[in-house]
DNA sequence: TATTAAATGGGAATGATTATCAATGTCAAT
DNA sequence: ATTGACATTGATAATCATTCCCATTTAATA
């Protein structure tokens, strides 16, 4: 089954349904490596697809987030950024944050003890507090190399 | 050295006063538990301390986030959050959050492997990265109790 | 094709945060 | 103690991201 059409399937399960400015912004996500704002998506997408509306671009991603097929993250400058979650277990990564200038590193060096020890903390947040947990953020915040 | 003097001279260091409705919030916010929006900590101080204004709780905030007293803390609902940050090791904690509702659970067991691998890995990436790495945030999202 | 609910785009509304500014407070030097 | 130089304050307006609303369009299915 190929990629569109599994995801069609994903978009069903939702009562939602895989429309022209969904794929657009999908696709354009899928092919971005950056945190991007809704703005900024909006925006790029303006060659491929120059009809598509700010409310749809917001829409859209909040479902890909409900979703689960993208990553929501705020770093605390008033605006959201989004990230497609990819499924291939090597494209997983945590964050580097510069407080100064807001450049966002993605880490994925480092990450197999990391993750052997979020996965038994997971398990143990998950029975003592009782808890469904679907997702976790590691994120280092310090000054950036230009910004020092 | 008490603590209100202590401060004093970390308030100097930063070019900048203790003054009264300072005070008044770093009080207010070192015996609250809770992560409090600047709304909600203006509206607490109401009885305090009327006559402070939303502006100066802003500046504030931001202030002694920028001197590392309090943290800041975004759960990506559009508003947010202000922590005291203590110096006690033993109240250093993470987060559990509910992205149904909003919640916000600290804990602070199963913290002392994870303080390990995480001051181990912050030394790899301030090395790779050539980064001053100042804090660190791990969260871990789900559904509560309440939610499920 | 006709029906129906979902989705869209544009503009208005909302709400958190920031900027502006005149008035006030504080410190240091005289 | 007074003055000068700034820092701080509170009120208000401005900004900006996000959400709401609604008339119109689109997609799925009978």
């Amino acid at each position: 089954m190929s990629g569109p059409r599994k995801l069609k399937h994903r978009f069903e399960g939702y009562a939602s349904r895989l429309t022209a400015p969904r794929e657009a912004i999908l696709e354009f996500l899928s092919k971005s490596s950056k945190h991007m704002s809704a703005k900024e998506i909006y925006a790029s997408l303006h060659g491929s697809y120059p009809g598509i509306g700010l409310s749809t671009v917001y829409r859209t991603l909040d479902l890909l987030a409900r979703m689960g097929i993208v990553t929501k993250l705020a770093i605390g400058d008033g605006q959201s950024r989004y990230e497609f979650k990819s499924k291939e277990k090597d494209e997983h990564h945590h964050h580097l944050i510069c407080t100064n200038c807001g450049k966002i590193i993605n880490y994925s060096e480092f990450l197999d003890e990391e993750l052997g020890l979020v996965k038994k903390t997971e398990e143990r947040l998950a029975k003592k507090y009782n808890f469904i947990i679907q997702d976790h953020n590691i994120e280092f915040l310090g000054i950036c190399e230009k910004c020092k």
